[in-house]
DNA sequence: GTCTATAATGAGATAGAC
DNA sequence: GTCTATCTCATTATAGAC
């Protein structure tokens, strides 16, 4: 098992990584947008390029395939949204980190994410919108990993700068939030084709100083 | 062709309409739960108890029986949401309706179609959210009715309230109340799942009060 | 209008050679 | 690890008897 002994197994493995890795990027795109059940083995194999039976392979079977396509990124992008919670809380003192602060520091990393990290985040991304609506009939058996402590940690700093709000009201705010997001990773421009044109979806730095300023303001609401 | 020499004509006549509302509810409703792909005319035919052949016979293809589930109900609620603005805007002097009833003129018909009148139009209303994100790979085949001068008479009241903020708050604004609708028109129960039950995404008043304090607050934003 | 029967194709999944 | 070949079943859709 020396290093030099089997340099076959290591371009094979090598090669099964290469192969793995067309198949995900591959069902990613495609689940992403034609969803789990309008996506077919065929149609992984005519984009990548890869055998069906090699699918089967490497997964499987086709709901393996999306677990792995979802496990892949997932980890990665909670942390992100971790990171970007604790950076701005880090930011000045605690006590002073504003609500409109922290609707960005939760809206950032989503839309970055989706707008300005590749075609494989941006994939991603619109995948979990999309399995929002899809997972139901999905799970049990495909485990979507759980952003739940993400959420709650978010939640729980609304919370916190926001003493005039009911419970209720913090998690009907959030949800807005979320939901609005949710609808933005879909791709589906609905806001560029409301306005004619006028705002443009894409616009990362737009987008993320409008759910600012908005959410901020919804969340406020007590006040009067 | 008088009134009493074919009976047997509207005998049948009577039976199609009921067959073929027999699919369409079936239909609707599956359409809406598991998205277009994710139904087969045999669904539907377990569903509703019609053979797989009068689908054909009645409507001509899988994808036009779609269309027909659409065309069924779509004049009506677009008549309610306009309805809704005109009773909203006759209430008062139209100079005195605040943001905060446009807000409840335009969630208020989406959310009652959803939660309290009937199966039917619960399943209808899921429909059209769930179309909001997978019509994109339908189109142009399908033809999904336009909401477009519903959304339009909405914008233009929002815009007469709101001169302080620009056209494109408006837009993104009203975009996010949208948004999130459309959300929970997907029955995903997200709100209820983040809040460990204590908010419920099927108590109408709440909801729509939810709803309209906050997003008359968004839409304020400016002010300050 | 409704039924049975079936065509024609696409789907997920597997076996076995290389 | 990859390939070819194939199995089995579900799918959309049609033809023709009643």
């Amino acid at each position: 098992m020396g290093a030099s002994a089997q340099p076959k197994e290591r371009v094979d493995q090598r090669r099964s990584i290469q192969t793995k890795a067309k198949i995900l990027d591959a069902a990613e795109e495609l689940f992403s947008l034609h969803g789990f059940s309008g996506t077919s083995l065929r149609d992984i194999h005519a984009l990548s390029g890869v055998r069906i039976s090699l699918c089967y392979y490497h997964f499987g079977s086709k709901e393996d395939v999306l677990q792995a396509v979802v496990d892949r990124r997932a980890q990665e992008h909670r942390q992100a949204l971790l990171d970007s919670l604790q950076a701005c809380l880090a930011d000045a003192e605690q006590s002073t980190v504003s609500v409109e602060q922290l609707v960005a520091a939760y809206a950032r990393p989503v839309i970055e994410g989706h707008l300005t990290r590749g075609e494989g985040w941006r994939n991603y991304t619109r995948l979990m919108a999309h399995l929002a609506s899809e997972s139901a009939h999905l799970e049990p058996r495909v485990q979507l990993n759980k952003y739940d402590p993400v959420i709650d940690a978010f939640v729980e700093q609304f919370r916190k700068r926001l003493p005039g709000s009911t419970e209720a009201q913090i998690h009907w705010g959030f949800y807005f939030l979320r939901a609005s997001l949710i609808n933005l990773l879909l791709d589906t421009q609905i806001v560029d084709h409301q306005s004619r044109g006028l705002c443009d979806s894409t616009d990362v730095e737009v987008v993320i100083q409008q759910a600012q300023q908005f959410f901020a303001a919804g969340f406020h609401h007590p006040v009067p």
